[in-house]
RNA sequence: GCGGGCGUAGCUCAGUGGUAGAGCGUCACGUUGCCAACGUGAAUGUCGUGAGUUCAAGUCUCAUCGCCCGCUCCA
């Protein structure tokens, strides 16, 4: 019977033998952590993205969709909190190797060492009395690092007078950004949904598992905006609907589960978060996080609210954004810039954020997993890749059974009809056989083959990538067929 | 950042200081008429990168980069 993946190394093995993924910068030696989609893997990915866009976007009336830029106004970090929350400082204990932030070490008589907004000041702190939370050794601190999680450059060609800018470490802002340039656009209501795929950026700490884990990584993001008092309904309505997306693109049920956050797991923003979780095969066969749903409350649009108030301050302060504070919240901030006015109940206020937000390199990989399998066909392993039609980077490969009698011509005619509708792959090159086998390796649904037989009465032998089954159709009913199977 | 393992052809790997290898894959020609067939031939390597020891380094030493496993970290 079919064996499923039992170790990421031989998923590795194939992407890059396949053309699926490689290493970044392979020719040098690699650069840690980055990875490029090959010829397979782009249209994999695309693919990905595509069923994604077409489940949140397409197919629902309260959905609408977004691509903005990855830098933004800096402020929009000070207000969403990244700003501050990653300038914390590090130390390591010389004697356990262990690293804690500095504001969470305590000294002999338990106090706190205070949190400072600049980190000049905390790192000027004395730590010779601190006590190493693992090892409880004192005072054996290296010197306090940095730990920033924002990509940092600058913007403008001239040393003098450019500002630092950061690549953005999520998309999420850049909706809420523009939440009101569409509720002004669009004549969409409450409630309704903003979706948006493309690039983040973070320097993580430890990046793992081949694509799983990377600094530099894509997106796709809902901030669905609803009237307070209706978030958990909706949260509970995004959850079942993202589930059930990972599903109907053939994840094995068995692999998906929730995992909700316990309460001092929840960011300080969050009422409510679940992760959907896939079972991975890293290390111990963990569960890890595919997508996280959260209820963010009006955090977010308040937050930006203040933002909007910082902005003098910002550059009295020669745009400095770590040196700007936040300005308070108006007293009236329920009716503030970002807040929405509900025409049938004549009230206004500031919507509550339900955020499904997914990783599409995450999603793209658990695909690669769960469609993973190796099976004993006549004493031959066979490796194949079971993916959903609508997955699969190439969905029909078009063969004639031998390069002679016509066959080439009679195949490369049916391949320039199909091409225009769906991704082709045409291979007159080899054993027939040993071509249905390099198409089970890139999980290509349906293989179409010429022979001596075509020639006769028209028809063609379509063979079935999971049950290696084969059909014989008629060549004017070749689209109609593919179409009906591929659910396109 | 720490500890352990690893890095040799596209892939999987052998090579224990003395001429760079195998299997699979790839390509060509022939044969072949539906599941990695056979025959013949061919291409492919700064042995991850850089330094050192040595008459001689894929092999020993050091540094560095990358991958995997475990810690640590993870709004």
């Amino acid at each position: 019977m079919a064996e499923t993946l039992k170790k990421l190394d031989d998923l590795v093995s194939l992407c890059k033998r396949r053309g699926f993924i490689f290493q970044s910068s392979d020719i040098y030696g690699g650069l840690a952590s980055c990875y490029d989609y090959g010829p397979l893997g782009v249209e994999l990915k695309r693919n990905v993205k595509n069923a994604w866009w077409k489940s949140v976007v397409q197919m629902r009336d309260d959905m609408v969709g977004l691509d903005c830029s990855i830098l933004m106004h800096p402020l929009i970090w000070k207000a969403s909190g990244h700003v501050d929350k990653f300038a914390d400082l590090i130390v390591e204990c010389k004697k356990c190797n262990t690293r804690t932030r500095v504001d969470h070490l305590e000294g002999h008589e338990g106090e706190e060492t205070t949190h400072h907004e600049k980190p000049e000041v905390a790192a000027r702190e004395d730590l010779s009395d601190k006590i190493c939370p693992a090892c409880e050794t004192v005072g054996q601190f290296t010197e306090p690092m940095p730990f920033k999680l924002m990509f940092e450059t600058r913007m403008g060609a001239n040393a003098d007078d450019s500002m630092k800018v950061y690549l953005r470490p999520e998309t999420a802002q850049g909706i809420f950004a523009n939440f009101s340039n569409v509720l002004n656009t669009t004549r969409i209501k409450i409630p309704f949904g903003i979706a948006q795929m493309g690039k983040s950026f973070r320097n993580e700490v430890t990046t793992k598992a081949f694509i799983f884990r990377t600094r530099e990584f894509e997106q796709m993001e809902i901030e669905f905006f609803c009237k307070p008092g209706t978030d958990d309904q909706w949260w509970e309505h995004w959850k079942e609907q993202r589930m059930k997306w990972y599903i109907d693109l053939g994840i094995q049920p068995g692999n998906l589960r929730f995992r909700p956050h316990a309460d001092d797991e929840l960011a300080h923003y969050a009422k409510a978060c679940v992760d959907i979780e896939y079972k991975f095969p890293f290390g111990q066969g963990d569960w890890q996080e595919l997508e996280g749903i959260a209820n963010r409350t009006d955090y977010d649009l308040r937050q930006h609210q203040r933002g909007i108030r910082s902005i003098t301050k910002w550059f009295e302060n020669k745009r400095d954004t770590e040196k700007t504070p936040l300005a308070d919240e108006h007293t009236d901030w329920h009716k503030g810039p970002l807040s929405y006015f509900d025409d049938e109940n004549r009230e206004r206020y500031i919507p509550y954020v339900i955020e499904p937000s997914a990783g599409a390199d995450r999603g793209t990989l658990a695909f690669l997993v769960d469609a993973y399998a190796e099976e004993e066909v006549r004493g031959e392993k066979r490796n194949l890749l079971r993916f959903h039609p609508s997955l699969a980077p190439v969905k029909v490969a078009v063969f004639p059974l031998v390069k002679k009698d016509g066959m080439p011509e009679k195949a490369r005619a049916i391949y320039n009809d199909l091409r225009g509708r769906m991704t082709c792959f045409y291979d007159e090159k080899s054993a027939v056989g040993r071509r249905y086998r390099r198409q089970d390796e890139a999980g290509t649904p349906f293989c179409i083959t010429v022979d001596g037989q075509t020639a006769e009465d028209n028809t063609v032998t379509v063979r079935e990538r999971d049950s290696m089954n084969q059909d014989r159709v008629h060549c004017d009913q070749i689209k109609n067929y593919l179409q009906e199977k591929l659910d396109m």
